[in-house]
DNA sequence: TTGAAAGCGCTAACAT
DNA sequence: ATGTTAGCGCTTTCAA
């Protein structure tokens, strides 16, 4: 209640009420082997001196910090913040608290993650990993400290991984856009080396086969390390290659984009070229931002269920807390995103032609 | 090296080279009293064991986590995903460590999160707080828990703030929908109870005295804390009551949305309402998000320095913590936003008319 | 230059 | 039902 300097310790509460530390401590554990009458005194001393338990001596003793570690590449992509959201909210609901260790893609950073990590004494760490390389990885798995790698799975290290399917999602979304009349496609992705890219771009291409398309445009659109990970996702690097098409952006064009931001630099780019959306250009985005059900026209996209990403990520990891030894297999779970059409990517001509409905289309209120 | 179980500990390196732990404590921590030999050995010993400090017995004995907490409402607002980049990239660059707390503007969570802060050892906080309540941070403040308050203020708390000016920005704002013609005047924003939001109605009526007006029109957009945090910040709402005012939005209508989503909402009601913009109705929107710039027409907003902000708060609180004794008053810090005009914001006719140019517009590359 | 001892705040055996 | 002792891993006096 008083503005004291010092924290009240257990011992204070006992030495307050002539009793033993241990005593104090049972009590406020709630543990039996203390008489109601003394457990009331305590309880009531410790709410007097405004006494708060010290987690980490606490943690030190029992061997475990009550916290885990999420180590993201960046917070600022909308994706990842849902992630960061769901995750800390699940790891709330057990008890647990949560370190946030962000990389902005960058592997030296991912490598001082890992230490810091280590030396924190974190139960055990969720992480989007920044690339292939996974050494500082393997250190934490040495100290049986569990892992369990989101959205980019790394194939060296063994451990649980929580994804999407991400070369289903796009070879259907893919399949969306060619449902039409089409005479040129394009794929516009990260130039990252991960999993979910890899993934994706190969969905692309099994897609092109479904078709019997020989022909494929992939553009990469360069990732931007080089400024602060606060504003990386940036439409703009996907509008300055989209614009570089504008002369091949010829109607019938189909373009499907790795992420909705550069669908919205490709948006500008193509009404730019005096183009429109979706009659002579189809546009289908990735990752369905809050903004694009708003665009006009609105945007095509696939949805990926962040919360349930989160949510399965950190279950997982509990599970491996709880059963230690439970040397099965690393699980690989691949969540199954949900394309979510709208006006960019209706061909109105050719779902004339064509008379019918291929998948759900969002409803209107 | 090995899959050991358990971690190694300057007892391990001690025993293993018949030192005592002292000595090697000192040696590792880089101090003099230790032969230039013996510290070879001990630092190769410790390598070879893979030794890594226990942070958490480190903070037991030296009184501080070399950790801050970060209490959020919901990280998925860009705005707040910027923030938390940006705060965890200067704890980073300062050795310490961030423990990430989610609100979901709900105050329950809040003081739950207080607790945890107190339980967790952190050396100091930076809150988003969620409403006027307080009390549950006193109790930080009696911990001697130095706190920096982000965005919004708590003038019952008196503790450091860093935050932009939110009334003068606004203000500006709107006086730049003022400048050209019009005949209706439109605020929406958030129904929230902070000081935030308190600043920018009030930014809004200062601006309407100062062109003359008498008539407002203020709408409140609830803020969704029924839903998870992770998809609060939707446009949703904003849709639905932009709507409502279909019938109103007759030419002439300017609208100064308290945030960038509110404006993507309030585009398509507009669309829907067969009206255009900015010719017709003009938008302002707040925050300036990433796609902001890319809509049609692109959204004129006022630019928040989240990277500022956040390297701010930390650099406060990094200040109270090296001189706790600093009686000083609290300082209250508000950064000044810009103000990005791009095409929703201009009045063709009133600005021929006016023949001038009132602040620097976006270039185009 | 090194070691022994004490203690940070807590929990867990083992007494009593 | 309560107290005593020991120890988690580390740093910091104080001696040697």
């Amino acid at each position: 209640m008083t503005g004291d300097a010092r924290r009240a310790t257990l011992k204070d509460i006992a030495n307050s009420l002539g009793l033993s530390v241990n005593t104090v401590s049972r009590a406020l554990a709630g543990k039996d082997a203390v008489s109601e009458e003394t457990r009331l005194r305590i309880q009531a001393e410790a709410e007097r001196l405004g006494y708060v338990p010290n987690a980490m001596a606490r943690s030190l003793v029992m061997g475990s910090a009550m916290a885990l570690g999420l180590v993201i590449t960046n917070p600022s992509n909308p994706f990842y913040a849902r992630l960061v959201s769901a995750i800390e909210q699940q790891c709330r609901r057990h008890g647990y608290s949560l370190v946030l260790m962000v990389t902005e893609e960058n592997v030296e950073n991912e490598q001082r993650a890992a230490t810091a990590l280590l030396r924190s004494g974190v139960d055990g760490a969720i992480i989007v990993p920044v690339q292939q390389a996974s050494g500082h990885w393997q250190r934490l798995k040495q100290a049986r400290i569990p892992i369990v790698l989101v959205n980019r799975d790394l194939p060296d290290l063994d451990c649980d991984f929580v994804g999407v399917d991400y070369e289903g999602s796009v070879r259907r979304a893919t399949s969306e856009l060619l449902d039409g009349d089409y005479a040129r496609v394009i794929l516009m992705e990260e130039d990252l080396l991960v999993t979910s890219v890899d993934d994706r771009v190969r969905g692309f291409r099994r897609a092109l086969v479904d078709h019997g398309i020989r022909e494929e445009t992939i553009i990469r659109v360069p990732t931007r390390r080089r400024q602060s990970s606060t504003l990386p996702w940036d439409p703009e690097d996907a509008y300055g290659l989209a614009q570089t098409l504008a002369p091949t952006l010829e109607p019938r064009t189909v373009i499907m984009a790795g992420s909705d931001y550069f669908a919205l630099g490709i948006y500008r780019a193509v009404r730019e070229a005096g183009r429109t959306i979706p009659d002579e250009v189809a546009v289908m985005g990735y990752g369905d931002h809050p903004f694009s059900a708003y665009l006009h026209p609105s945007l095509s996209s696939v949805q990926l269920p962040a919360e349930e990403i989160g949510v399965t990520a950190v279950d997982a990891l509990l599970r491996r807390l709880r059963d230690p030894d439970g040397l099965h297999e690393p699980c690989k779970i691949h969540l199954d995103p949900t394309i979510i059409l709208r006006d960019s990517t209706i061909n109105q001509d050719a779902a004339l032609m064509r008379g019918d409905v291929t998948a759900s289309r969002e409803k209107r209120s």
